[in-house]
RNA sequence: GGGCGCUUAGCUCAGUUGGUUAGAGCGCAGCCUUCACACGGCUGAGGUCGGCGGUUCGAGUCCGUUAGCGCCCA
C-alpha cells in the first residue's frame, strides 16, 4: 500500500481537479460492450433558456446519487444527459436577447448581424436566420448548464449528450410521427383550438392554467320570434355575434314552452334556436345561456354535442375579423344592414375594445338589463403566456389520447412511484383528459411536422391527402425538401404541393427521451437491452406534461411503460420556504454556493431533500456538508498517518486478536453498511446518507478518540500503559478498516472529498471501487493485516454482543462532562474513577478498561459497583486539578 | 368545489408494525489553545408532538372532526 499524504488536508479545488480527472480517465462512460447489468437512466432534459437555479441541483444531485451507487454496486450505469432547448422559451429568449422577432415572409439574409444592443422595436428577421439565433443562443446556454453539473459532480457519460431539436432527435420524433400516421394514432383535423394570440400558436390541455380573473356578468335581454324576451348572463357579451343557439338545462320548466321558438340576438338580429343540454346549469343567472363558438370549452361541447353550426369571428391575432356575411346562409338575420353596422363599431377590435363598445351599444339598444354585477372567475390561459387564450377553428394534428385512458392508468401502476401518493397525481390527471393531445404548434424553433399537402386547382391544399415521407428519407424539413414525385418548381403552386408549416410541440419530442438517448432506431439492439428504463427521476410539476406523454409514448411504441421506477422531487424553496419566483426576487443561484461552500456541500444539502418532499434552500445546512467534507478529509489523513507510524515488535508473531471493541467497531460498521445500502435500495437516500454520516461522527468523535493511544503502540507520548503489538495493529487494522467502509458509503454522495481520501492509499478512483457489503467490514480488517502486517486474525466476527461501543461512549460522554464542569482540559487526568453498572455492563467494562484509562487520562484506581439488570452505567470521578 | 401532502425543540427535519423518561442537526449558552481537524472539540439548556373528540391497559403513531399552510385538478 502507497500511502501519499498531503501536509494539510484542503477542501479547495477539489472539484476542478477531480471533474477533470474524471473525465480524462472516461470513469462515467457507458461500455455497451460491459457484461455487467445495465442500469439505465432517463434524465430530465433541462431548458437551458431558462434560469440556472438551486432545484436543478437538488433533483439532479438525487439521480447522481443513484447513479454512484448503482455504478459501485457492479451496474454498468446508462446516464446521459439532454438538453431541451426546443419551443417557446427559446424563442421568447431569444427574442428578448438580441431584439429580434421572426416573420416567416421575411427573405433570408445570410449576412445578417444581430445589432451590438438589442433594439428596442424588434427585428423582424427571416425563419432561418431565426432559427440561426436560436441555434447560436441555446449552444451557448448549454456550456453554462454543463459547467454547472461538471461542477457538482454529475456522474454522468457526457459522450451521449443530446438536444431535443438536434437531429437525432428530429430523426426519432419523425420517425415516430410516421409511424403514427401509419398506425392510425395520429390524425390531423380542423377543430376548435386553444390558441394563445400573443405566441399565434395552438396549446395542449397540459399547457394550461386556470387564473382568477375579474370580470362581471351582464345581463341581455334576447326578442322571441313569438313575441317576448328571455334574458341571459354572460361575461362576454362582444361575443354576440357568434352566438349559435340559447341553452337551458333539459329539466328547467322555464324555458320548455320556448323550445319551439327562435330568439333573435340583440344588435345583430341573428336566428336563434333555442335548446336543452344538462351541462346548461339552472341556477348559473337566469338558466338560460348563449352558446358562441367559441368563447369556452363548454361551448366546444354545446356546439359539438348539439350540432350546432359555427360563426367564428376571432381571428388568430385575437383581434375581430374584419367583416362577417351577415344574411348570408350562416348568419340569417331579420337586418342585415343593422347587423353589419353593429358589426363595424367592433371589427378589428381586441377583445376588451370590443366588449366596451358592445356594451355601449346594448346599452342604448335597452337590451342591457340592470348593472353589471362583478364576480372572479377562473379563465385558461396558456402557462407561458399573458393573454386569455381563445378558441379558434385550425387545422392541428393530434395523437390519440382518450381512447387509452385506462390502459394508461393501468401502466401507471406499472411503475413504482417514489414516494407513492405521486402516484394519484398522475391517475388524476389520466382521468381529467378532455381531449386528444394537439401537438401542432405554429411556432418557428422546434422539429418541423414532416408532411406536405398536395394542391388542388386554385393552390389550396387538400388536407386530406397528405404526403408522407418515406422513414429513411428522415430527418427532413418540408420547408426545403421536396416530395417524392414532385419539383422544387411546384412548391406552393396550383396543383403543386405545400408543406406542412408547423413544428411540434416541444413535448413531442421530449417524450421521447429514452428512444433518443438509447438510440431507438440506429442501434436498436442497444436500444432493446436499455429499455424499459429503469430510473425516471423529474420534478411533481411536470407529471403531467412529461412523465405523462412520455407513458403514452412508450405504450404507442412499445405497448409497455417506460420505466420501472419514477422519483419525484419536490420543490426549492427560498429560505424562508416562500416558493421562488423571479417577480418575488428570491431566486437562489447556486454558482455563488458551489463557490462559497463546495460541490459536496451542496450535494450535501440536496440529500437532505426527500422524494415529493419541498426543501428550503439552506445556507446552515450546506455549511455541515462542507464541515463534514473536511472532517473526512482530516479523519482518513489521521487514520493513514497512524498507519505511516513504525511499529516496532519484539518477537515474530503470525496471529493477533481483535480487541472487543475493535470487533464491536466492525459489527457497528456492518450494520451502517446494511442500513445505508437497504435505504438507497429504497431511493431513500436522505435516510442513507443519515446512517452512514451518523455512524462516521461516532467513529470519529468516539471510536476513534478511545483507540487512537492503543494505536500508536509504543510510540505512543501519553500514557503509562505498555501496549502490545498485537493491540495496536488491532486497532490500525480497525481504523483502516473504518474509513475504507465510511468513505464508501460516503462516496456517491461526497464524491469529491472521498475521491481525495482514497487517492491518498489508492491507485483507482473511489467511485470505480465496490459498495461494501455487510460482511465487508471485518475481511477487509483481516486483509490489511495480512499484507501491511503480516499476521492473520485470530477471530473473524464482527460482533458487538456486549454492547460496548455505547457504553464506551457513554463512559467517555460522563467522564468528559466531568472534565468540562470542572472546567479543565480533556488531557487533565483523572483520578478515582468508580462505574456503576450492572453484570452484563461491567463484564463489558473489563474488555475496555485499558483504552478508557488511556483515552481519559485515568491515573487512578477504576474501581465498580454493581447495579441491577438494565440500569444505565454512571461513571463518578474526580479530577486531579494540578492547578488548584 | 374535488384530490394529495404537511403541521413534533427558536429553525430545518427524523420518528419503522401504537409500548418505558419523544430523537438529530443547526442556532444558542458554557467550557477546552487535546500532538487529525479552531473550516475544531467537549458539555449543556430547549418540546406534554396544531385544536377537539374517540379506540386502547397504553396514542406523536390508529379513527373521526376542525383549523392553518402548500401543491395538483376543475
Amino acid at each position: 500500500m502507497n500511502i501519499s499524504l498531503p501536509e494539510r488536508p484542503s477542501a479547495e479545488g477539489l472539484e476542478a481537479k477531480w471533474s477533470e480527472v474524471w473525465e480524462k480517465r472516461g470513469i462515467y462512460r457507458f461500455d455497451p460492450e460491459s457484461k455487467k447489468p445495465i442500469f439505465s437512466i432517463d434524465t430530465p432534459p433541462p431548458t437551458v433558456s431558462g434560469s440556472l437555479h438551486i432545484g436543478h441541483v437538488l433533483s439532479y444531485t438525487h439521480t447522481d446519487i443513484v447513479a454512484r451507487y448503482k455504478r459501485m454496486l457492479g451496474h454498468e450505469v446508462f446516464y446521459p444527459i439532454g438538453w431541451d432547448d426546443n419551443g417557446v422559451p427559446t424563442e421568447r429568449r431569444v427574442q428578448n436577447y438580441f431584439g429580434v422577432r421572426c416573420e416567416p415572409e421575411v427573405p433570408y439574409d445570410p449576412n445578417f448581424v444581430v445589432p451590438s444592443e438589442p433594439s428596442k422595436d424588434q427585428i423582424p428577421i427571416s425563419r432561418r436566420n431565426f432559427i440561426e439565433l436560436c441555434e447560436e443562443l441555446t449552444s451557448k446556454d448549454e456550456l453554462i448548464f454543463e459547467d454547472l453539473w461538471r461542477t457538482i459532480g454529475l456522474s454522468v457519460d457526457w459522450t451521449k449528450t443530446y438536444s431535443t431539436v438536434g437531429s437525432k432527435s428530429q430523426k426519432i420524433s419523425q420517425t415516430s410521427f410516421v409511424r403514427l400516421i401509419k398506425k392510425g394514432e395520429l390524425y390531423s383535423q380542423e377543430s376548435p383550438t386553444l390558441w394563445d394570440v400573443d405566441f399565434r400558436t395552438a396549446v395542449s390541455q397540459a399547457e394550461l392554467e386556470d387564473r382568477e380573473v375579474p370580470s362581471a356578468y351582464h345581463r341581455i335581454r334576447f326578442d322571441l320570434k313569438s313575441g317576448g324576451s328571455v334574458e341571459i348572463e354572460t361575461t362576454r357579451p362582444e361575443l354576440i355575434p357568434a352566438c349559435v343557439a340559447l341553452v337551458a338545462h333539459p329539466e328547467d320548466e322555464r324555458y320548455s314552452a320556448h323550445l319551439d321558438d327562435t330568439a333573435y340576438s340583440p344588435l345583430f338580429g341573428v336566428e336563434l334556436p333555442i335548446v336543452t343540454h344538462p351541462l346548461a346549469d339552472p341556477n348559473k343567472g337566469s338558466g338560460i345561456a348563449m352558446v358562441c363558438t367559441f368563447g369556452d370549452l363548454t361551448d366546444v361541447t354545446w356546439w359539438k354535442e348539439l350540432s350546432l353550426p359555427i360563426r367564428l369571428i376571432i381571428g388568430r391575432d385575437g383581434r375581430f375579423l374584419p367583416a362577417i356575411p351577415f344574411g348570408g346562409d350562416n348568419w340569417p338575420t331579420r337586418d342585415p344592414k343593422a347587423a353589419e353596422m353593429a358589426y363595424n363599431e367592433i371589427a378589428q377590435k381586441a377583445a376588451n375594445g370590443a366588449r366596451r363598445r358592445i356594451l355601449e351599444l346594448l346599452t342604448d339598444s335597452g337590451n342591457l338589463i340592470g348593472e353589471p354585477k362583478p364576480i372572479v372567475h377562473p379563465v385558461k390561459f396558456f402557462e407561458k403566456g399573458d393573454k386569455p387564450l381563445e378558441i379558434v377553428a385550425s387545422r392541428q394534428w393530434f395523437i390519440k389520447t382518450l381512447d387509452k385512458k385506462p390502459r394508461l392508468i393501468e401502466l401507471g401502476g406499472h411503475i413504482s412511484w417514489v414516494p407513492k401518493f405521486m402516484q394519484v397525481r398522475y391517475d388524476n390527471w389520466v382521468e381529467g383528459l378532455n381531449s386528444d393531445w394537439n401537438i401542432s404548434r405554429q411556432r418557428f424553433f422546434g422539429i418541423p411536422i414532416p408532411i406536405w399537402y398536395p394542391t388542388d386547382e386554385v393552390g389550396e391544399p387538400i388536407f386530406d391527402q397528405p404526403i408522407i415521407p418515406d422513414e429513411s428519407l428522415l430527418p427532413i424539413d418540408p420547408q426545403s425538401s421536396t416530395p417524392p414525385g414532385y419539383q422544387e418548381s411546384q412548391r406552393n403552386q396550383p396543383l403543386g404541393f405545400v408543406a406542412d408549416p408547423d413544428v411540434m410541440d416541444t413535448w413531442a419530442t421530449s417524450s421521447l427521451t429514452p428512444q433518443i438517448a438509447g438510440d431507438w432506431i440506429d442501434n436498436p439492439e442497444l436500444f432493446d437491452r436499455l429499455f424499459p428504463m429503469d430510473l425516471r427521476p423529474q420534478g411533481q410539476d411536470i407529471i403531467r406534461t412529461w412523465l405523462f406523454y412520455t407513458l403514452l409514448r412508450s405504450e404507442l411504441a412499445h405497448g409497455v411503460a417506460p420505466w420501472k421506477s419514477a422519483i419525484i422531487s419536490g420543490f426549492v424553496l427560498d429560505p424562508d420556504r416562500k416558493k421562488m419566483s423571479k417577480s418575488k426576487g428570491n431566486v437562489v443561484t447556486p454558482l455563488p454556493l458551489v463557490k462559497t461552500h463546495g460541490a459536496d456541500a451542496l450535494r450535501y444539502w440536496s440529500a437532505g431533500g426527500r422524494p415529493g418532499v419541498d426543501t428550503a434552500a439552506e445556507e446552515g445546512q450546506m455549511k455541515v456538508g462542507r464541515r463534514l467534507g473536511i472532517k473526512i478529509l482530516n479523519a482518513s489523513r489521521f487514520v493513514l498517518g497512524l498507519i505511516q507510524q513504525p511499529l516496532d515488535h519484539a518477537s515474530p508473531i503470525s496471529e493477533v486478536a481483535l480487541s472487543p471493541i475493535d470487533a464491536a467497531l466492525l459489527a457497528g460498521l456492518s450494520q451502517t453498511v446494511k442500513e445505508t445500502t437497504a435505504a438507497l435500495e429504497d431511493y431513500d437516500h436522505t435516510k442513507g446518507i443519515e446512517v452512514a454520516e451518523k455512524f462516521f461522527w461516532e467513529f470519529c468523535d468516539d471510536y476513534l478518540e478511545f483507540v487512537k493511544l492503543r494505536g500508536y503502540g509504543e510510540a505512543s507520548a501519553v500514557g503509562p500503559q505498555s501496549i502490545e503489538y498485537g493491540a495496536a495493529v488491532s486497532a490500525r487494522v480497525t481504523l483502516l478498516a473504518g474509513i475504507s467502509v465510511l468513505l464508501r458509503l460516503l462516496a456517491p454522495y461526497m464524491p469529491f472529498s472521498t475521491e481525495e481520501a482514497w487517492s491518498w492509499w489508492n491507485e483507482d478512483s473511489i467511485h470505480q471501487a465496490s459498495w461494501p457489503k455487510e460482511e465487508e467490514p471485518i475481511e477487509v480488517a483481516a486483509t490489511f493485516a495480512r499484507e501491511l502486517f503480516g499476521v492473520e486474525l485470530a477471530s473473524q466476527e464482527q460482533r458487538d454482543d456486549l454492547g460496548l461501543l455505547d457504553l464506551a461512549s457513554s463512559l467517555m460522554s460522563q467522564l468528559r462532562k466531568t472534565k468540562t464542569e470542572a472546567k479543565v482540559s480533556v488531557k487533565t487526568p483523572i483520578d478515582s474513577v468508580r462505574i456503576a453498572a450492572d453484570k452484563k455492563r461491567l463484564a463489558g467494562l473489563r474488555l475496555i478498561a485499558d483504552d478508557l484509562k488511556r483515552a481519559l487520562v485515568i491515573d487512578g484506581e477504576l474501581t465498580e459497583e454493581e447495579l441491577a439488570e438494565g440500569s444505565e452505567p454512571c461513571a463518578t470521578a474526580r479530577v486531579l486539578d494540578h492547578r488548584s
